[in-house]
DNA sequence: CGATTTCAAGACCAATTGGTCTATATATCG
DNA sequence: CGATATATAGACCAATTGGTCTTGAAATCG
């Protein structure tokens, strides 16, 4: 361990803009549009930041969009670790998480789509770095919902036969299939109904 | 109705290329970079066509893309169309159908992903044109599914309780999940065992 | 103050974008 | 043949791409 120096404070101006501000806004373009079709002048619009400074804040590009999506993904996980917290009743748990889905999958929210989908078709495949992101995301999804769907079973919740690993897998594939069907902007009550129909299939 | 003229070959030069065929492979570049991704010189070595050639037929490059989109829907539909023939058995019906996503969305195959699922996060929101063939698409599948569970419930198939209209829906956005999901390139025995899973919830 | 640092504005860059057009070769007709 | 039509190769275009750099104005320090 090396003696602590006492803190320096740097001597210049201060930075004045809020990095992680910065991303956000950046997200929101990169969820609007996608990655190739969002152009330089859309990002500096967004975040408010001069050429100069986005550059120096973030390299480039590329970094700026995984950093978005970072945020992204941490904001989805954040949600499922509430709605999925394994304090409460699974099956009230369950029921929040997919409630959460029928609210962006309906209407406008929709059609406006997932960043994290459209960035798993648009990128995945061809870069490692978000290949990697995108599988640890379904990674981690598939295991907050298998333990709640276990907590379920052992409550006797579950219908018969259902098996939490596989059953978790299946909603995996169901909600991110919710999102793509979603980009066509259903009614929300189709989408509402379509996640009961599913729900009564494993709960008893 | 005007007179038939007696067809009047054309006298110059016949054309030489087949562009049912260009808009195949077209199609095939497209489909794995996405539609922004895809420059000009991809689609001219990919058609073996000059640019002359590629505009004079196809107008621009969003014309050849519907064009291959539409060819890309067709030839899916062609398929669903067999695999759920109304003369076939239809629980064996959906499991060919099923089977074709397992095949579709395992390793490399589901690495390289869907046109319609990819189109559909990256234009269907911005892109009317698009949106309309992308929502008729999943519409055409939903109603075939939906044809085929309800014979499977005529003959006593179906699980208690099961609704061919919103089981038909769980199908699709199931389905269209394990698109995205397969973006990771998951393993056959794993696409398998799930597809089984959620059709065990659903047979008798 | 003067040193230091960060900011925005925008000039600038080479490369690439989608798209047009010209020149020329070639194939088919009457 | 001569007329007609279609092909290719590639020059050419303006606009845009992601990215760098300069300038000069602020803001904070000792």
């Amino acid at each position: 361990m090396s003696r602590q120096t006492p803190a320096q404070l740097p001597r210049g101006r201060p930075r004045s803009f809020d990095a992680e501000a910065a991303v956000e806004r950046a997200m929101g373009v990169f969820w609007s549009r996608g990655y190739h079709a969002t152009a330089l002048p859309d990002l500096l619009r967004a975040t408010k930041l001069s050429r100069g400074s986005l550059y120096a804040a973030f390299g480039d590009k590329h970094s700026l969009f995984l950093r978005a999506l970072d945020r992204y993904i941490a904001d989805a996980v954040g949600r499922m670790d509430i709605e999925l917290d394994p304090r409460r009743e699974p099956v009230d748990g369950l029921r929040a998480y997919l409630a959460g889905y029928v609210d962006r999958t309906s209407g406008a929210n929709g059609r406006r789509g997932c960043l994290l989908v459209a960035t798993a078709m648009e990128l995945a495949g061809r870069d490692a770095e978000v290949g990697r992101r995108v599988a640890g995301f379904f990674k981690a999804m598939e295991t907050r919902v298998m333990d709640t769907l276990s907590r379920a079973k052992a409550a006797g919740k579950l219908a018969d036969g259902v098996e939490p690993a596989s059953a978790a897998r299946i909603l995996v594939c169901f909600v991110e299939g919710l999102r793509v069907v979603g980009k066509t902007a259903p009614a929300r009550t189709t989408s509402q109904a379509t996640v009961e129909a599913l729900l009564d299939r494993f709960i008893r």
